[in-house]
DNA sequence: ATAATATTGTTGTAAATGCAACAAGTTTAA
DNA sequence: TTAAACTTGTTGCATTTACAACAATATTAT
């Protein structure tokens, strides 16, 4: 009877005494969704006999996408510091997937990546290769979905990034 | 007049001639908000000057939430592989963390790992010192958001698990 | 003007991670 | 029973990653 005083997300509140542990929780999730994306691009590139990882096909589709990047600016999407930065684009224009031009960023000189044919063919035979696996995921949680979880990992990102010092 | 034969979902199909780039990918913010909690939480304990690191905590939490737990079990729960399991294990032990007792699973010899006093005290201490982000990310996506967040969160690694060869 | 700060990139080093090989035992299958 | 396969944990090594320090230049503030 007096259950009814109480709405029952507060209810709900009440009765979960216990905390939640770890492996119950949302970021558990989200390191798994994570972990299995990366594990499954992997062996799908090795499948494929990729001549280049995954983390180097990330590298060369995010410069292919925007125009005029820096190692920095690079860095800052890649979520990966400044030195791997350069290692990895180091090793891509070793093996001819980019040039890299100096250039200027307002007065500043920066080394401008650009893609190479090879590197523009690659990256795009590439993502055909991982099409379907977007596709299927597309799917299973279908368009309204998507927006939806897109939404809510944006408002977890939103939260956490005030919280946070990340200079890169 | 001919568009009329086609479903919406269809023709934004038919019109996104663009293919998705990484950054505006699901895969991406996944990691992303993977990323920017690790960061938070790694800050976090800094701040408190707490004396295990984020990793550590969570083996901890998850040592404490199971019953008779081995090293393999524990590596499965914490995506690591029974290597570095070991180690964080070691480490765990020569700092009185954690207990390490010959015991049987079966009729095979295993390492089960118990919390020390010590260890379920900073456990409970650190998890109280996470609650206000859990909580603030709570309060953002409300009880629905929450829970509709980890359904799609399952459902990608529900499609990713199928596809995938993860032995540990 | 000049000092402090910021941007850009490099190098070195330590830590974390993954992988493969190994040892010792158990289970399964032929 | 015996061989093959699996479980459990360890060791060693290569790769990835983060972080700090540095150099060179540009911007900002005093």
């Amino acid at each position: 009877m007096l259950a009814y005083h109480y709405s029952k997300s507060k209810l709900t509140t009440i009765m979960n005494k216990k905390k939640q542990s770890y492996t119950d929780s949302i970021y558990y999730q989200i390191k798994l969704a994570s972990r299995y994306m990366k594990i499954f691009a992997t062996q799908l590139f090795e499948e494929v006999k990729a001549e280049i990882s995954f983390e180097e096909f990330i590298a060369l589709d995010v410069v292919n996408d925007n125009k005029s990047m820096c190692q920095r600016d690079l860095a800052k999407l890649l979520m990966k510091d400044r030195a791997n930065t350069g290692r990895i684009a180091d090793g891509l224009k070793t093996k001819g997937y980019i040039e890299i031009n100096i250039s200027l960023k307002g007065n500043r000189p920066i080394k401008e990546i650009v893609l190479t044919e090879k590197g523009k063919k690659t990256v795009l035979s590439l993502k055909n290769k991982l099409e379907p696996m977007v596709k299927s995921m597309e799917k299973d949680l279908g368009d309204t979905g998507m927006e939806e979880l897109s939404a809510s990992l944006k408002k977890c990102i939103n939260v956490l990034k005030e919280q946070i010092k990340n200079q890169i």
